[in-house]
DNA sequence: TATTGACTTCAAGTATACTTGAAGTGATAT
DNA sequence: ATATCACTTCAAGTATACTTGAAGTCAATA
């Protein structure tokens, strides 16, 4: 069974250690076992369940939302639609980000495009683009 | 010339009127004229203006940088480079942010097959489902 | 004309998510 | 053996991005 220093936790997420603490101390990353001297051991779980933090937390939910999570996962049975239930809305606002992202990607590259024939303008003595040119075009 | 009150911007982009307020402030939305009565006229230009702070602000940009390129928007000429290289950054930033999401999609996807077999488990007595069968699977 | 509502400024307050510092214990390297 | 390093707790501090409250001005409606 193997298992891991908060330094390797802490290695393997680029998280500081001190993150990994405040976790546990949200009661979001739980039953952390320790040493004779009260070092924390990490276990094959708890890599997991950093996994979903990150991946949940990257996506928008927040702290007390994750707690909740973990509540009712420890429940499964009395809290199976409240879990489904958050993580059917989790999929669905990923989802809308996703759609936007793509729009704002496309924003900047309108942009890029148009600064970058501005650059051109600038060193070959062209004509100066204007923006309104670009507003509607796709990258 | 169309113009907007502060009332009409905060609906066209769901913002409150004081973050309206705290962007001028921050000089992220600049030359907002205002009536004889002191209040605010936005433009056209403001309107493609704030497109942009939240585009960037949504794809993780923030108020000092945009702080930078809006100052940066000012000195084209000057500041071509400066401008490509954070657009570039920018795009490169959402490309990446657009991958981890698709993988965190995934994530919640697998997440949200394994708990509705639970619950279907629970409610037909079948055998509960093992996460680790879900780990891997795409959905 | 009075009052209601919408705007204004400016300073101070808030929410979220950590981060830091002090003080202490135990393990490791010279 | 001793110094240094890595970890510990706990309270307090920080960063970012707003938000709120008080006090005042102006415009419109009953």
């Amino acid at each position: 069974m193997t298992v891991y220093t908060i330094k390797d936790v802490s290695k393997m997420f680029q998280l500081p250690a001190s993150t990994l603490r405040y976790y546990e101390d949200m009661a979001i990353l739980t039953n952390v076992r320790r040493t004779a001297a009260g070092q924390r051991i990490y276990e094959e779980k708890h890599i997991h369940r950093l996994r979903t933090i990150c991946c949940l937390k990257r996506t928008g939910l927040s702290i007390s939302k994750l707690q909740m999570f973990f509540t009712y996962e420890e429940q499964e049975t009395e809290h199976i639609d409240d879990i489904l239930d958050l993580l059917i809305e989790q999929q669905q606002h990923i989802e809308k980000q996703l759609i936007q992202f793509q729009k704002d990607l496309e924003h900047v590259k309108r942009k890029l495009h148009y600064y970058s024939d501005i650059k051109t303008a600038l060193t070959a003595k062209k004509m100066h683009p204007i923006w309104s040119d670009y507003r509607e075009k796709q990258f």
